[in-house]
DNA sequence: CGTCGATGTAAGCGCTGCAAACATTGGCCC
DNA sequence: GGGCCAATGTTTGCAGCGCTTACATCGACG
């Protein structure tokens, strides 16, 4: 057969599908996605994708999966860099605020419904999560933490960066069009006010 | 003519249509918004809708604007209960979770897309914060708050309240599924946290 | 009392996700 | 090596969606 003459099967149809897929959704978000146009550019008939992906929503969770390793390992990359526990810590939150800032679409999918991401996503978390907590004990043994339960401790530094990371994607007023760089030094200025505690006590 | 029968022109049409969508919106999310099925609902034909709302955003603008509405609301009430600034301060933000947590489709709509809703709300906010920078201010010249910027402290403590919001809102695996009881127990603990800090240094 | 603008209807277009039923093919068993 | 089978493609088409256009009804107002 000629070389350049597309063969009857793909050969690497789901993945093909995948890739563009998550790319389409990083770039334009998740209503932007629509299998027929995907089928198209791929040059594959409309009703193809639905050998790889049951419906749409299961497109979705394998991007959603894929979106969230991609957070994973920016996480545990930026963790890699550091030996201090406390700036590992903040080498983490900055990057998960930033992941938001970059990718807001990858960001919303990741938080939304009830996929497998979302559970892979939660074990990871709770890898971390205890090593923090462990710490935290830690710090109270010595006196430097306050004796309040560190399960609250980690809830709160969390909703912190996740709130901060959601007011970037959801295009809060006030934190709107950040570049890379002012997103890390929010990051970084929220978390360490709430070390050291705002007072209005 | 008869009182029963249906006359040629509703009347209300515009009312009914924004009730209906908002309960739905409410009960079973934006998703589950069908404008053909929202006219069976209300025994018209589907293209009526279009005579009151130009498109499907613009419906959703409507319902992200009356949500907004009364999650300000809630806000006030919450408020007016105080006269002491700080409890004021903590009852808007028990406010606040609780909302998102008996709404969350609601509340996810308000913080979604750049509507109407998006800069009411903002310009509602403008006016609470000026208050709140205000106190800070007064409390950093009584030495009870430390000197940081007043703008960073806000943001810090919306984004907290948000992040526990959202947390909630996107069924986070550690607050799934809580009480409005629970809801604001969480919200109290962790922005308590917030005014003794967390430690860490 | 006629007319006009607001608001309803009927019909239909183009698109979508998705479900058959059929076509092609590479790999495996004899 | 030949035939069969499962995997993976295609064609065709259905139902539902948002939305448009052309026409119907009706209350308000000159």
């Amino acid at each position: 057969m000629p070389a350049d003459e597309k063969p009857y099967h793909h050969g690497t149809l789901r993945d093909a599908l995948l890739d563009a897929a998550f790319r389409r959704v990083d770039a334009d978000g998740v209503d932007a996605l629509n299998i027929r146009e995907l089928a198209r550019e791929l040059g594959v008939s409309s009703a193809a994708p639905f050998r790889h992906f049951a419906d749409k929503q299961v497109l979705l969770a394998a991007i959603a999966e894929r979106a969230a390793d991609r957070l994973g390992r920016a996480l545990d990359e930026a963790g890699e860099r550091c030996d201090d526990a406390l700036t590992q810590f903040r080498a983490m939150t900055v990057a998960y605020v930033r992941f938001a800032a970059e990718h807001p679409a990858l960001f919303r999918l990741i938080h939304s419904g009830e996929s497998v991401s979302r559970r892979f996503l939660g074990e990871v978390n709770d890898e971390r999560r205890t090593k923090l907590i462990a710490l935290i004990i830690e710090g109270q043994n010595a006196g430097l933490i306050p004796e309040a339960d560190p399960e609250l401790i980690v809830l709160t530094s969390e909703a912190l960066t996740h709130g901060l990371a959601r007011m970037i994607v959801d295009r809060h007023p006030r934190v709107r069009d950040l570049s890379s760089e002012e997103a890390r030094k929010l990051a970084l200025a929220t978390t360490q006010l709430l070390q050291s505690g705002i007072g209005l006590s």
